[in-house]
DNA sequence: TCGAAAACTGTAAGCGCTTCCACTCCACCC
DNA sequence: GGGTGGAGTGGAAGCGCTTACAGTTTTCGA
């Protein structure tokens, strides 16, 4: 909202009245549609100029019924992972023209004035899994709002983008197997999240290719404060018979805490049990003994569903397409197979 | 932008004629403005529901001069650290019926475009201090555009908000020297940005006030990279006179680093060197020794921002204010000065 | 019972922009 | 020399909403 030194911003009439010529050929300039003379155009960018001109985008989005915008709905921001995601996708969004409106949901109950809200302000919107229902989504598209769907099994009519989670997991887990860890134990609530679930499912496939069965997951929370808590209880638990030999962890702040939990208590990682976590946050290669995980190409994610959204904006596609990305394992030594005492990762599609 | 099951979104007009009444009453009741009847009002939400009719935001911006926006503007989202300020301003803004437009300027050498063009878009603009020039916030402000500055020394006209540095670098560094540091360090370029600045005049001043003079500063960027590098170099001088005996760096990403290199090189830390950070990321707990750091409460900085601006907006307040909001210094064994061997905390105004 | 005030509702004028359409010039070609 | 067509321009109609203002009813006290 540029205006002239004193009081309210400049409108396209007061550029039309300053280069003397119409509103409609000052459009046309600004907007580079239309011809226009030379000499038109130099009077309108030296008026528009001398103004401080910049066109009122509501103006603007209410004349072409678009609002050259993209909402995206996240759950969180807490972590690493949805700053990267965010940032993968406002880049992708900023280079094509795009302003991106950002809500968190925070756990809120009824997030739907606020996404109803939203919609109205953008030409599409973009939803992380964890941040909304289903019946919200199916809302959005009942009001014919484009949706990208991020992190959430495919929704009909609905685009969607992931990451691999179940190969990968069942990876992680046969690696351990191999190993000669047999008691092992998922921690994290797999009905937390659409992720945390592909994630205990390809633990448990890999428990069951090996005739094993794959023992209840531990429903806990995904957070630092869980891993704590974990750990005093398996510290409690007699050495012999309870604790099992591995832990295979929903995300890294269940790992690290478990991780860090276990060493204070006296037993010794990877010797006496393995942890692996989910992620790659920094702090996994910081820790001693280092945090084998599972990185997740997020930015890369983000970007992907700015352009998966921008696509159905524009109606350049209208076939719904779903992606899943490839995830990288990281082998570091809390593990206990980590070859070497480097670092090694394979990327897993 | 809903709409009925059908073709394009209902607008007032389809509301009204379903309610049997004028849009002028539609509008009223939606917006609960002005009287009306029960009768109508029941009417009115009932063909609303039916219609899944939500008022187009910019139609509404564009007739009462208003977008209930706040455009964001941060260099970038790496780190904990600008997603927390980015949490604490959306659940602001959400709580008091803002939206927020977030610009990411990753280095952009040019970003005065995107700049204008978000203005158009909003009711103001936060910037964070590493965003934007000077020059690009004097051009909001001299387009009328209510601002408002992050981490950044104050500005005319603008209201500022940030975090205690100096004095916190000064109290940890004034630690280090109590326990008998002399030889210290000062990690990180104060050219990069005002915060580090802030650090480096406390750390001076903490050195003067012993007699001692301010070495110069370690001009690298806040990277592990540079940590990494500075490692390396600090490695290979003679262990004898061109070691120090302390380092206090800029950020948690270089201490790490650097911490992580030396122990590698059979550097005792905090025996040989001491090392202390700032942001307090979740590694730097999670590092042995623990790393001792100053947290700052970004979450707040982002809150206290949103609420300025929106004081700005609706001119409930028109003298500028410059707030500085209080760390904490936290102390774990890399600096071999922490009491016991928990994790202690001090808050510093 | 009448009149004035209060309660409600509708009409219409914008908000600032884009864009269709009509109109005026000219250059150009038969 | 009189069409013909393209380039350049302006008038004016919206886009969907809010809100003065005016009009119509209802309420209620005297």
């Amino acid at each position: 909202m540029p205006s002239g030194p004193t009081g309210r911003p400049a409108t396209i009439y007061d550029v039309a009245a300053l280069a003397q010529l119409s509103i409609a050929t000052v459009s046309r300039v600004l907007q580079g549609t239309g011809p226009v003379s030379a000499k038109a155009r130099a009077r309108v960018d030296q008026a528009a100029h001398e103004l401080n001109y910049v066109p009122l985008r509501a103006a603007r989005s209410l004349a072409v019924q678009r609002h050259e915008a993209h909402g995206l709905v996240l759950p969180d921001l807490a972590g690493p992972f949805y700053g990267d995601l965010l940032m993968g996708y406002e880049r992708w969004a900023g280079e094509h023209g795009q302003s991106v409106v950002l809500t968190v949901t925070h756990g809120n109950p009824d997030p739907s004035r606020t996404v109803r809200d939203l919609a109205s302000r953008v030409d599409g919107v973009v939803v992380h899994g964890n941040a909304l229902g289903l019946e919200v989504i199916r809302d959005l598209k009942r009001a014919n709002v484009p949706v990208v769907v991020v992190a959430h099994p495919p929704v009909t009519g609905c685009d969607s983008v992931r990451t691999e989670s179940a190969a990968s997991a069942e990876e992680l887990t046969a690696r351990l197997l191999d190993h000669r860890r047999r008691e092992l134990l998922f921690v994290g609530d797999p009905a937390s999240s659409y992720d945390v679930s592909e994630r205990y499912a390809g633990f448990a496939k890999a428990m069951s290719a090996r005739g094993l069965s794959a023992p209840e997951p531990e429903r806990v929370p995904l957070t630092e404060a869980a891993g704590t808590a974990l750990a005093e209880t398996l510290l409690k638990a007699t050495g012999g018979g309870g604790r099992p030999e591995g832990l295979v962890c929903a995300n890294d702040e269940l790992a690290l805490a478990l991780l860090k939990g276990l060493r204070a208590g006296g037993v010794a990682v990877p010797e006496d049990v393995v942890v692996t976590g989910w992620d790659d946050v920094m702090a996994a290669r910081y820790v001693s003994p280092g945090l084998t995980t599972v990185r997740q190409p997020m930015a890369e994610l983000g970007r992907l569903a700015a352009q998966r959204l921008h696509e159905r904006v524009t109606g350049e596609r209208t076939r719904a397409r779903n992606d899943v990305l490839p995830t990288e394992l990281v082998l570091r030594d809390s593990c206990g197979t980590a070859p070497g005492d480097g670092t090694a990762t394979a990327v897993h599609n």
